[in-house]
DNA sequence: CACGTTTTTGAATTAGCCTTCAACTCTCTG
DNA sequence: CAGAGAGTTGAAGGCTAATTCAAAAACGTG
């Protein structure tokens, strides 16, 4: 029998177990079994603890996207140069590889954003606070005086979030070409249009 | 009893049906009963011309993806000046609302694009084309005087198409702000400072 | 307009998944 | 260390969807 677990520290396995299913089979194709399978369980323990497995999906969609947004801005707290903050930020916005299981994740709920309100609104949020953060750091620039932007800070903002959403997709699905350097280079292109600046960090 | 239909008609039907299925249903979430009911048949039929369903899912997103593009490069073939052209097909790459069926359906595979690899490799021939259509565009804009290009037209194209698809995303997933037109406006004012050219058009 | 072919149906079969639940195991507590 | 409570299993039942196939219907052709 797997160890058995408290209620909340469970939950949180689950979520993890199912994070990995929908990354492997897709949201729409994930399975009672496999999240059981990731998580070391049989069907019957996960519907203990969730009796609906929608309900777990959304949770495990939602845990992965503040973990995403988190880890960008605890990355981003290291540095105080605008120009710094900038180019790490898109880094951080991109997959480490086809294989990123952070962006895979994201990647999946594209789809089932216009099929199903809640991942919309899920994935909306995730957008403007990713817009927010990206606004900040180019407000903050342009008031140092580090940057000269070219358009309004928050239409660079929804750029650049776009463009790093799209090369995310890209890089997921294996393009030939465009891998983390080549889309952090060409988000770069645009931001340095954009500010002015030569970000040469 | 159905309308009986020759073999080609049928498939033709059914790749229709297929399409119409993915977009309501995900590409995991179909089922060979939906397929049957769009196309106004019975699973058997449905059986019957593509024994296996997966196969048909293909050829309905090649279909799609095919019919998207062919349909950017007509209208863009209404236009002479680069600068229409350029601003015409920005618009052409956007949905007309969150329902716009063809990016729906694209939609749908970026997800299944970092599973499998067929859909992967079809999504990025389509991108890969979609960046040629703009970097044509962009360098006979260049070699006429009219845009004065701010990078290589490879990379400004890149960024176009991205940008493209990633609101396109926001869009179906009914961004509260993001519209067809706010979308086309934020990815004209990175034409705008890509070409050197307002666009006015 | 009858015959052979192709397409479609509908029912039967099979497979897979969800759901339920009684029994069992673990852990904590008194 | 016994009992209670919480978590887990595994098997049984039920439902849904895929698959198969014989029979029926539609079509084309001579």
């Amino acid at each position: 029998m797997a160890q058995r677990k408290s209620r909340s520290d469970r939950r949180i396995d689950l979520i993890e177990a199912a994070r990995k299913a929908i990354i492997r089979h897709g949201v729409d194709g994930v399975q009672l079994s496999h999240v059981a399978e990731e998580a070391g369980l049989t069907s019957g323990a996960v519907l203990y603890h969730y009796p609906d497995l929608g309900e777990l999906l959304v949770e495990a969609q939602h845990a992965g996207m503040e973990r995403f947004y988190e880890l960008r801005l605890r990355r981003l707290a290291d540095f105080t140069d605008p120009a710094e903050k900038l180019v790490v930020t898109i880094r951080s916005g991109l997959p480490t590889g086809p294989l990123d299981p952070d962006v895979r994740l994201l990647n999946e709920l594209g789809g089932a954003a216009g099929r199903n309100r809640v991942y919309g609104v899920l994935l909306t949020s995730l957008y403007d606070r990713q817009v927010s953060m990206y606004q900040a750091i180019l407000d903050t620039g342009a008031a140092l005086g580090v940057f000269t932007l070219a358009a309004d800070s928050l239409s660079i903002a929804r750029n650049l979030v776009a463009l790093e959403d799209a090369y995310g997709y890209r890089i997921t699905a294996r393009h030939p070409v465009i891998g983390p350097a080549e889309a952090a280079e060409l988000i770069l292109s645009y931001a340095r249009a954009a500010t002015g600046n030569d970000l040469s960090h």
